[in-house]
DNA sequence: ACTTTGAGTGTACGCTCGTGCACTGAAGCA
DNA sequence: TGCTTCAGTGCACGAGCGTACACTCAAAGT
């Protein structure tokens, strides 16, 4: 296992492992832009293959069969998640504005990435086992990241675990179903996406408001 | 389950309508079950016909596509979820406390009748375009719907027409997302329900007090 | 008693599908 | 340099698909 992939820039790499990491990176790219239009179940082995530039067959030097590629997307996905929080931690205005910022940066990464969220959205509930289980899985662990975000808010540092996942469950759920807006949003439609903002805002306050109220409320 | 409906059984009506009914009933049972387990837009006409006890092409005589199809299940479940809400306001036990009935209600249909609810589930974002937009259409209307409940509850009998909307639409999309759960839910685990109840109820006490604060906020 | 109607049948067609198998030819290594 | 490896090719197969078309035969209408 030495260093594999040198150094040599400019050019475009034609070593062996670089070509195969090309094809796959075009496998991926078909089968998400396939599923946007007509769904993952519904895309075949065949179409995904056509569309990376491939024979059919060529298709098992990179995945044993389509599932391990929707699980190879649900990853993908997910990563683009998770790289959505990050920005919008290191960015300031998100603590001036919790609210304010989240509504703006989720509607702004969600419609930079419509196909990874599109394919989230629609195979949760309808892929196949264990792409369904995977997704399930990721957003499990995504609300608990963000419980831990939420953890040091004002109201909620003094809660108990369970009831800042519950509050994070929420959110997430909410943030889910305006993600499922954006997407389906036609483009160039700035209303339609101050709209989902608006409500989104005001979703939000709402349950901050029962954040609020819990405090005094369970004791 | 094939349901094959012979007409020369001893059976109350023979009549040529009824029969036809009996059919067009076969079709979409079958259709319900196989979407269960492999996704309605994974069901072909052959396999629903072949499950309905008839030959493919009988099935023109009933539904013009597989689309069509999809549009009367998506009828047939929304169906099923207004006489829930019915039921629901029938209840006495809703009125002495609404967050714990709606919690046993939501639980209870939904076991009862996971097939439509998980219908509803998988094809609200992956159907085909016209099954979808049917069912936000008629998911749209059950908010709507339930609004003119909440409009008569106390604290929200104040609110403006768009306020009680908002609240209505976060209190069913977490009803949406506690059935998909239920629907997964394996057989037999009393546990499993108890905390989805459980967790339903934390839910809507925390958005009613969001409820209760926002009175007293700016709007 | 007759004709008409139409739900359901049976055959046959041209597709697309997943996948097994033998292959090619360039990159990579000794 | 010559040998090995393996990503990608090309072909062939059996199976399932939607649906066109001509049909049957009992209920319904006259």
């Amino acid at each position: 296992m030495s260093a594999r992939v040198s150094p040599s820039a400019a050019r475009a790499d034609t070593s062996r492992q670089a070509q195969k990491e090309r094809t796959r990176e075009a496998i991926l790219a078909a089968a998400l832009e396939l599923s946007q239009s007509q769904g993952f179940a519904q895309t075949s082995l065949r179409q995904v293959a056509r569309h990376a530039g491939v024979v059919p067959t060529a298709f098992y030097r990179h995945f044993a069969s389509m599932d391990e590629l929707g699980l190879a997307l649900v990853e993908q996905s997910f990563g683009t998640l998770r790289a959505m929080i990050r920005d919008a931690q290191r960015d300031p205005e998100t603590f001036a504005d919790i609210i304010d910022a989240s509504a703006e940066i989720l509607v702004r990464v969600v419609k930079q990435n419509k196909a990874h969220f599109g394919f989230v959205a629609r195979e949760r509930n309808s892929g196949s086992e264990a792409v369904r289980q995977a997704i399930q899985r990721e957003l499990e662990l995504f609300i608990s990241e963000l419980a831990v975000v939420l953890a040091r808010l004002p109201h909620l540092d003094t809660w108990s675990a369970e009831d800042v996942k519950l509050a994070s469950g929420l959110f997430v759920r909410n943030m889910v179903y305006r993600a499922e807006q954006v997407v389906q949003m036609p483009d160039g439609r700035p209303d339609l996406e101050e709209e989902i903002k608006r409500k989104a805002r005001r979703e939000m306050r709402l349950i901050v408001l029962g954040f609020e109220k819990w405090d005094s409320h369970s004791g």
